[in-house]
DNA sequence: TTGAAAGCGCTAACAA
DNA sequence: TTGTTAGCGCTTTCAA
């Protein structure tokens, strides 16, 4: 009998450079020059070791190189939900910024779970990623001050970091919802309400800023009962809806906190009978036909210049970190510009 | 003078297990015993490495680990394009899947481009990424033979696999578009035009083939100029949904392909006096509100199909390569209910 | 319970 | 032009 085979064989037993070597006759040295294009090979030796490598199948195991080299060519993405249709242009922007760079994008969601935040950047750092670009889903980033000291880029995108000094891409948040509360004043809206995320989001809160900004613009006071923050789950969202527009006095108009909370809120107000104006924050697909007004951000610009900025530091840039804050736009389709129903 | 630094600090000359070790004045192997967990550890050892980690700010590095052990516990997945709301929940349920098995998701989109779904799924097998979820832009998948004979778990999504035998899970896109078209031919229509993806895409082609199976059944001719499949942008779109409607014999009902021609076809409709019946294939965002009829498929069972499949390979499942076929569902609301205008 | 030594597959440094 | 050696940071093996 011969040896027991190995427990685990590696990698389904693939070739190796040296095994690449053994078989063209040459140094392990020369299939690596020829595997990764380096000069002072003549043809012909080159030729032997490509005909080795076709033969056995060879590919370079990047692990081995990664461990050698310091750098991985990957760059982390924690999002919050890769399923948001809002994340997908994000994700995508990144993704194209990393290929230009030649790097590859590794992600996952959060879920809007802080712990499960950290446990994914760390296992990305864990992983040697060259950079982590995240969206934060909790208020406490400290946890990757050691990563970033060891060299990790870092880029927050959408809401800041909290507790660190890093660099972040954020929309313009406060001015897009002050924007979006004016055109309703404008059309005559007086009683408003704003329904948007949990106030633990920053996004949420610096909206919620926006709407009292525009409020308090306007000589308006604010009811408490025309502000509700919390899950943007359809359920929620209705129920607070409900209230607002309900009672002797009924808000005209209701400005969305986010895509979600704007496609219940059109669910919503095409069932009634009385017109209530709406403005949603982010657009959404097909708002152009249901005729709903927004204040749109960018997703791929922000997805974009975070990931420019990760592979400026990647390649050297020192600056200190700075906060690029990218303006959002009010696209007037008729649903924000309904004049309050009734008296 | 101390000796001149090195001149690439690797990993910002993070702390090894090495380092670790020597704070704790252990051996290496303990270090690796508590950050792994294993047994064999007394407890006052085991604090005092702990407080070493702490101190030094350890964190193991997953790409040594990786290459001694032959796994990465990573999948790579191979998208068309991540911004696409279609592929964002099968992302998203690959992702839950994999993270119940504690695994990571490298992604990328082969922007419908073979060469680069190629390029890319090389580039991950070079990772040694564990499995391989792809959704193929290219018609030719021997390139994989080598990765899958040498133990990468593969399995195809929403379209097969070319050239090769391999694990496939796919929409039932025959019997929907079928379906869809006996729809509209149940609602009187007779003319109907069917626009979809490019004819190398094997979703638009068995999509064609539900169409004319659809139109047989019910005795029905298909006109040449009836059948327009190309690009999905709007404007393409656009142009093959006008000549269709224009002439003398103009469609009365059309079938659209997926979602982005579902899209535009919403749009276009939306601005004709004469009314013309529409079932799409896909669910689209808001289509309820728009009363847009549509063929549905599960794109986050897809994934999760999928995803189950390659894992259970990953854990030595040893079937023969199968295919999955998932059902779609006709969701009636009301564009598809809609008589043929005129005669 | 603990640790020393070997080696995963590659690249950097240097030698021939 | 080519090859040899060392070693990246970890896990495996085996011995103490």
């Amino acid at each position: 009998m011969a040896d027991i085979a190995r427990s685990e064989p590696r990698y389904g037993n693939r070739p190796t450079m040296k095994d690449v070597a053994a078989r063209a006759g040459v140094g392990l040295k020369t299939v690596s020059r020829v595997v990764n294009g380096e000069p002072g090979v003549t043809p012909d030796t080159e030729h032997r070791v490509r005909e080795a490598i076709e033969a056995l199948g060879f590919r370079r195991n990047d692990s081995a190189r990664v461990l050698r080299k310091g750098r991985t060519a990957t760059v982390g993405l924690v999002l919050e939900d890769l399923a948001d249709p809002f994340y997908g242009p994000l994700s995508r922007a990144v993704e194209e910024v990393a290929r230009a760079h030649g790097a590859l994008l590794i992600n996952g969601s959060s879920a809007e779970d802080p712990e499960r935040e950290q446990e994914l950047a760390l296992a990305l750092c864990a992983r040697r990623v060259d950079g982590l670009i995240v969206i934060p889903a909790g208020g406490d980033h400290r946890y990757l001050e050691p990563e970033i000291r060891a060299g990790v880029a870092t880029v927050f995108v959408d809401r800041p970091a909290g507790g660190i000094d890093a660099d972040a891409v954020l929309s313009d948040n406060f001015g897009g919802a002050r924007a979006g509360v004016a055109h309703l004043v404008a059309h005559g809206h007086r009683r408003i309400g704003f329904i948007a995320d949990r106030p633990g989001i920053h996004t949420a809160r610096e909206r919620l800023r926006g709407y009292r900004a525009a409020m308090e613009d306007a000589g308006l006071d604010v009811a408490d009962a025309w502000v509700s923050l919390g899950p943007t789950d359809p359920e929620r969202v209705a129920a607070a809806a409900g209230a607002m527009l309900s009672g002797p006095e009924p808000v005209t108009a209701l400005f969305a906190g986010n895509n979600r909370v704007t496609v219940t809120a059109v669910r919503l107000l095409a069932d009634r009978e009385r017109p209530v104006a709406l403005v949603g924050f982010d657009d959404i697909e097909l708002a152009d036909l249901l005729g709903v007004t927004v204040i749109a951000q960018d997703a791929a610009a922000l997805g974009r210049t975070a990931a420019e900025r990760l592979f400026r530091r990647l390649e050297g840039a020192d600056e200190a970190p700075a906060t690029v804050v990218l303006d959002t736009r009010l696209i007037a389709r008729g649903s924000g510009e309904v004049p309050p129903a009734g008296g």
